[in-house]
RNA sequence: GCGGGCGUGGUGGAACCGGUAGACACAAGGGACUUAAAAUCCCUCGGCCACAAGCCAUGCGGGUUCGAGUCCCGCCGCCCGCACCA
């Protein structure tokens, strides 16, 4: 192998990443290679990464998210597109103010400081970003334009103020999120977590549920399982609004209840009325009876902590009430307060029925209330048949019921809505169709100071008044202390103290901020104009929207990407933007996961103290300062608790970017969890070296063949652009269906070929050195998108013009994806006995002909003659005997 | 409980519309090179069988089909989301 003696030289040296890694970089930088250039015609594509909480440090799913993104992005420049591939800092947040209160440090100054630190840990990623279209959430310039918006939906009527049920914090005086309640106490303070109403900011989100509802449809390009969370998150169901008439009683004035059942065909079956603890009529049956008002004390007092009971016991309270039943005169049903019965949805109240509800079954049970079975399972006898332990949900035929006797589920809906649309209670139809979602508004005041100020001001005289556009930003004071509970901007001696924009007298601002989910459900858009002095720029803007490709985990499939949906459709409403839809395409990625290890005596272990060995074929961790073993533990998403993570600055430094990437886009599809270990890891540092060693070794060649002139391809050179050319194309629809882990194994096969082909080039014919040098140049371009950094190396080694990353796509030859013959599995009764391989379109006779004759099937044949021959031309042959 | 998804070698995973199960990688074992190690290269690698032939294998049990990892029915197990939603 002459040539390969002619490489030695340029074999042995290492492929040094740490080296060439920050010299691309700054290659990039200086060329501006990622940057939009304006005025450029060609078809754009927008990809985007969900931006990251600047926590100070980049962690493994970030490496993985943005490792992904940037495939796209590369991929798409390279397919000739107008890539816009920003980031930005997701800004605002409670974890600056916790520094603040644990580090005496100002928000601010903690935020920048850690955008800094992360944006320097991105840069050594090498990711293919437009960093002149930064943003960040907290700084002024940005969210001046979210209280402009906010103005002009609150004037859109998209903005609405009022009471609310908050969880608050009476030792640090202030609200908490749900998550912060734990065991209904306040994370931090310990102290048992009150319901408190409080007037607060909505966006009206819930007047847009079926339309965000409906448009889920029109999203094809989404994960059907983020589209079905979508879909049960806004919650519809079809019901009756059912009207029941009060007995007269002295207790209250009240002379009816409404109710929604979405099973209004089993009235017949009623037993009992529930209201919930929090209905209006509760609470003034309550101020005259202690007992009641105690019974409500304690499902409240249930309320928060019964996210963890698994099965709360269905409780009542019987009010002494009974309302008339509707459908069979002379009746009445009791009129119960249970802690079943939610105030927030549908009406606060329920009619039960009991034989087709599990929960209105062990309800009745408790309270020996009748169990009257209305719905007649198919094939049942209506004699005999009852309800035991469990309620019937399923389809029958409707029984017990007099009119509606013999109707199946849906004619009895149809039929009893009528008959109470027609009848009347209190001057009104006693029945309405109603439609109800789960979906309720949008809640977005924080009683915090790190966030977007809420543009108003409240006057005593004018009421609530909106800060006049001219004097936006209502900027957050820097000077502020955490000294005491509370909020600090409540506390600020001057911040809130203004005059009202309209009479002019001493008014007060509003302190609440608003909600972070405001600050990301817009950022996408403000990438297309992001330094605009409006939030948009129209023109600009619809161009670029929607986002072809969004990607991001798989925890912010609901309120996220449903608050961004929403936000899109107010921004248009109020002429920001044109559309509705902000994503078109989505893709949600898997955790990145790491083995556990535990000391002997129960601590956790990082990987970075165990060493792993194999002791008789056996894993054994040891704990390196001990040396002590410690026990292998589950696998488990990376996390500070399990102490199982892993510094992706470590494996930058170790590995270097291109070694981090391809790890992460090798083996597991992308959907799903990806194990990190070091063996993998390993296994993505030898390949980074082998492509080195492999361009090395074939550079003379590819010097010479530069052009890649085509010359008559012997059999070998002709099996090589096969699999060069086969391998671009699968590659390139592997990376557009986002199924990188194939396209890995695409890569690793065209490298094994090559170099099995590279000892072939000897003596060296022209046109195997013209398939080499081309697959060679093939493979760099593939790797280009995953490994940008080794690709733009040897591409230079190469001596090819200009940079990789701004090389077009290889096109693909159609000549040499099709073969002329084709290789046929013969198979008797189904099992796989042999294969021929005959010319593509051979005729069915002659394969026939041949399949017999092969040793091993007149072998199973035994002399006989075939039952039948399913021949499917150019797949398989099975013969049936 | 409801909704969704998934079960394939020692491991991560391939397998298009029902057509050669296990591509590719990791781990492991053996060999070459080396004073030695690392790196690299070559070979083996689902199970039974000494080999070949053959048989058994895609969670379990049925079914449809010339042919099932793939489709249908019934189980079992795991994961995720929502959860007293009337």
């Amino acid at each position: 192998m002459p040539l390969k003696d002619a490489e030695t030289s340029m074999s042995l040296e290492r492929y040094n990443p740490r080296e060439m890694e920050p010299h691309w970089q700054k290659v990039w930088d200086d060329q501006q290679s990622f940057v939009v250039k304006d005025g450029d015609t060609r078809e754009r594509y927008y990809v985007l990464e969900m931006f990251p909480y600047p926590s100070g440090r980049i962690h493994m799913g970030h490496v993985r998210n943005y490792a992904l993104g940037d495939v796209v992005a590369r991929y798409q420049r390279a397919r000739g597109k107008n890539v816009l591939h920003p980031m930005g800092w997701d800004a605002f947040g409670l974890p600056a103010e916790n520094a603040a209160i644990e580090r005496g440090m100002n928000p601010g100054i903690w935020t920048r400081q850690n955008i800094e630190a992360m944006r320097a840990q991105l840069k050594s990623m090498g990711l293919s970003l437009d960093w002149t279209r930064e943003v960040a959430t907290c700084e002024p310039d940005y969210y001046r334009h979210q209280q402009a918006m906010f103005l002009d939906m609150l004037e859109a009527g998209l903005v609405t103020r009022k009471q609310s049920k908050v969880n608050w914090d009476p030792v640090d005086m202030t609200v908490l999120a749900n998550e912060q309640v734990i065991d209904g106490k306040g994370w931090r303070s310990g102290a048992p977590v009150e319901q408190r109403e409080l007037t607060q900011w909505f966006f009206r989100i819930s007047d847009f549920a079926e339309e965000l509802l409906s448009a889920i449809d029109g999203l094809t390009e989404w994960p059907e399982k983020v589209r079905t969370m979508q879909r049960n998150w806004i919650g519809k169901s079809e019901g009756l609004k059912l009207l029941f008439a009060l007995e007269a009683t002295e207790k209250t004035a009240t002379t009816s209840i409404e109710v929604f059942t979405t099973r209004p065909d089993t009235i017949f079956g009623a037993s009992f009325i529930a209201l919930s603890p929090d209905h209006p009529l509760t609470g003034e049956l309550a101020a005259g009876d202690p007992a009641l008002a105690e019974f409500v004390a304690e499902c409240h007092r249930h309320g928060t902590a019964t996210e963890t009971l698994e099965k709360a016991e269905k409780q009542g309270y019987f009010t002494g009430l009974s309302v008339a039943h509707p459908v069979k005169p002379g009746q009445t049903l009791p009129v119960y307060v249970a802690n079943f019965v939610l105030m927030d949805y549908g009406t606060g109240a329920i009619f039960g029925s009991a034989g087709h509800d599990q929960r209105d079954l062990e309800f009745a049970r408790k309270y020996g209330l009748p169990v009257i079975p209305v719905v007649l399972p198919p094939g049942a006898d209506p004699q005999t048949f009852t309800i035991g332990e469990e309620a019937y949900t399923d389809t029958g035929t409707i029984f017990n019921s007099a009119f509606l006797d013999g109707l199946s589920i849906e004619e009895a809906k149809k039929t009893i809505a009528d008959h109470f649309a027609s009848l009347r209670v209190d001057g009104r139809p006693q029945g309405t169709v109603e439609v109800n979602y789960r979906l309720r508004d949008w809640g977005v005041s924080r009683q915090r100071y790190w966030g977007c100020p809420i543009p108003v001001i409240h006057c005593e005289a004018c009421g609530t008044v909106p800060v006049p556009k001219k004097d936006l930003p209502v900027v957050l004071p820097d000077d502020v202390a955490f000294d005491k509970p509370g909020n600090p901007l409540d506390h600020h001696p001057t911040w809130k103290h203004v005059d009202c924009p309209q009479c002019g007298r001493p008014a007060r601002r509003e302190t609440d901020t608003m909600d972070t989910f405001v600050d990301s459900s817009w950022y996408f858009v403000r990438f297309t104009a992001p330094h605009a002095d409006t939030p948009t720029v129209p023109e600009e803007t619809n161009a670029w929207m929607p986002v072809d490709q969004y990607i991001g985990g798989v925890e912010h499939a609901i309120l996220h990407l449903l608050y961004s949906r929403f936000f899109t459709r107010a921004m248009k409403i109020t002429g920001h933007l044109g559309l509705d839809e902000p994503f078109k395409g989505m893709f949600t990625q898997g955790m990145v996961t790491h083995e556990t290890y535990k000391a002997g005596d129960g601590r956790w272990l990082s990987p970075e103290e165990v060493r792993v060995e194999l002791v008789e074929g056996e894993r054994q961790a040891i704990e390196v300062a001990t040396g002590r073993p410690a026990q292998i533990g589950s696998i488990e998403k990376i996390s500070k608790s399990k102490r199982n993570g892993i510094d992706p600055d470590e494996i930058l430094k170790t590995y270097g970017a291109d070694t981090a990437r391809w790890f992460m886009l090798s083996d597991s599809p992308p959907e799903r969890d990806v194990q990190w270990t070091e063996a993998g890891v390993e296994g993505a540092s030898r390949f980074q070296q082998r492509i080195w060693r492999l361009v090395g070794e074939s550079v003379a060649i590819a010097e010479q063949f530069s052009e890649i002139e085509a010359g008559v391809d012997d059999e070998d050179a002709l099996a090589l652009r096969k699999i060069v050319h086969r391998a671009v194309k699968q590659v390139g629809d592997d990376i557009e269906g986002l199924r990188f882990n194939r396209a890995v194994a695409q890569i690793y096969e065209l490298a094994n070929a090559l170099a099995r082909y590279v000892g072939l080039v000897s003596p060296a014919p022209a046109a195997r050195c013209a398939a080499l040098a081309e697959g060679v140049e093939r493979l760099v371009q593939l790797i280009a998108p995953m490994m940008p950094h080794l690709a733009e190396t040897c591409w230079q080694t190469l001596g090819k013009q200009g940079l990789v990353c701004d090389a077009a796509w290889p096109a693909v030859d159609p000549a040499y994806l099709v073969d002329d013959t084709v290789t046929l599995p013969v198979q008797v009764n189904g099992k796989r006995r042999a294969e021929i391989t005959v010319a593509k379109g051979s005729a069915q006779t002659a394969v026939e002909e041949l399949v017999l004759s092969l040793e091993p099937i007149a072998r199973m044949l035994e002399g006989k003659a075939p039952k039948k021959i399913v021949v499917v031309p150019d797949r398989i042959v099975n013969v049936v005997v």
